[in-house]
DNA sequence: CTCTGTGAAAACATTCACAGCG
DNA sequence: CGCTGTGAATGTTTTCACAGAG
């Protein structure tokens, strides 16, 4: 643990061998939006109690969950706000920026690419691909269109590392073998199936349909969200199809 | 088990006393997804064993979930696809449609505004709405940008359920308060904060920044993901933020 | 005092393994 | 046989509760 602090302080690659408990590896992404919500309305510091609550966990969790990378907080006046968010983001591999393409010019493709959170957060959107001329824009967001004949050769000239399907059900898995042998470490996928990728690989799948079902199910079921937790965001890493 | 599996069989409002594991809920998605797709492909039944693989789960925990509702399976043989569709889709509040609306006219609001997979799986986008005259769009998939001073009356009027926030961040609150009291029973949002909702409101979120974060951690830390599982699509009901 | 980090206990979820149905 | 449904065993995550730091 002392070991695992001081590389997480100081470095990049976290030999994380304690595998992280996969509901946590979900709720750091909540408390790095959070913290840094906080730290821009003025906030210094805040304890696990504060924190829990507004996230809808408790105390005890929160402390878990942090604990896991090293002593963080400072008993009797909790967490420097600062400097916890300058840790998740090194443990989440956010303190460098992301070059990401995207392949898909329809609606939900060019949304994402011009989506500004992810430019503010650091991730930057580098290319976008379709093989369909017949849709009306050419141009998304600043970047051209390419065909996916260029996606080999783009995804190593820009260096990205990211991948996100935007493709209709049909092509994504082929779509994904294309970006898995160009070279992406990877996959954010829309598409509402399954993708198979080598291990290795990363994946994240978010799809519409079930988020909006899962909706249904808690009416249908007459609320089965006992706690105060919800549902979380999905398309998250504890989060595939 | 005998009670709730004719209750499931024959009526609407399913009385689950013993609460749903959050973990099952996310995956009675996935199998129905899956099931209809082979249906399409023409197969008639499928066992435990084949669903699971293509859904990186094991047999029995496919089978665990299926007889949490009933007896649906066929010892020696297997479940039949079309039946065990018609039994999810019940359990899960999909065996009617559902009236929904959209807030935020923006890239995101207007992409899923006309994501067709919402009709033809039986959600109708009945009106969306946006307070800023100057998004170019006045119309969207047939439908007029209406002004918020008409939620209420339109939600009531339309008999729409289920509301979807695509605006910022900064209002994403006040439109989920403006929803509620217009008497929408779940909220489907895409905003990267927590939203709180009274007692009996469902709630799902799906944050494309965290989706994405997801991934870099999974690449940060070198593949946590030890089994077959990797991540499950955000915005589900396990999901929130 | 306040509030963290953490073992130990409790709750929850998954896997095993097998009786029993067709 | 093949394959389901399910108790019992195992593994994982959450909660409790408290020693100890500041």
């Amino acid at each position: 643990m002392e070991r695992l602090a001081r590389a997480v302080r100081t470095m990049q690659r976290v030999p994380v061998r304690k595998s992280i408990p996969r509901p946590t590896a979900r709720r750091l992404s909540l408390y790095l939006r959070e913290l840094t919500s906080r730290l821009e309305q003025g906030e210094l510091t805040v304890n696990s109690k504060a924190l829990g609550r507004t996230l809808g966990l408790t105390d005890a969790q929160v402390r878990k969950d942090l604990a896991i990378f090293g002593q963080f907080g400072h008993p009797g006046r909790g967490y420097t706000i600062a400097q916890l968010i300058e840790s998740l983001r090194r443990i989440m591999g956010r303190d460098r920026n992301w070059r990401v393409c995207v392949i898909g010019a329809g609606n939900i493709g060019r949304a994402l690419a011009s989506y500004e959170r992810f430019t503010s957060e650091g991730f930057t959107i580098a290319a976008i691909f379709d093989n369909d001329g017949s849709l009306g824009t050419r141009e998304v967001g600043g970047l051209t269109v390419l065909p996916m004949s260029k996606l080999a050769k783009t995804i190593a000239s820009e260096r990205i590392r990211l991948g996100i399907i935007a493709v209709p059900r049909e092509s994504a898995q082929q779509v994904a073998d294309a970006l898995v042998a160009a070279g992406v470490e990877g996959i954010l996928n829309f598409a509402p199936r399954r993708i198979e990728v080598r291990e290795g690989i990363g994946i994240v799948s978010v799809d519409f349909t079930v988020a909006l079902e899962q909706l249904t199910f808690q009416i249908a079921t007459g609320e089965i969200v006992e706690d105060g937790k919800h549902a979380l965001p999905h398309g998250d890493a504890s989060t595939q199809s």
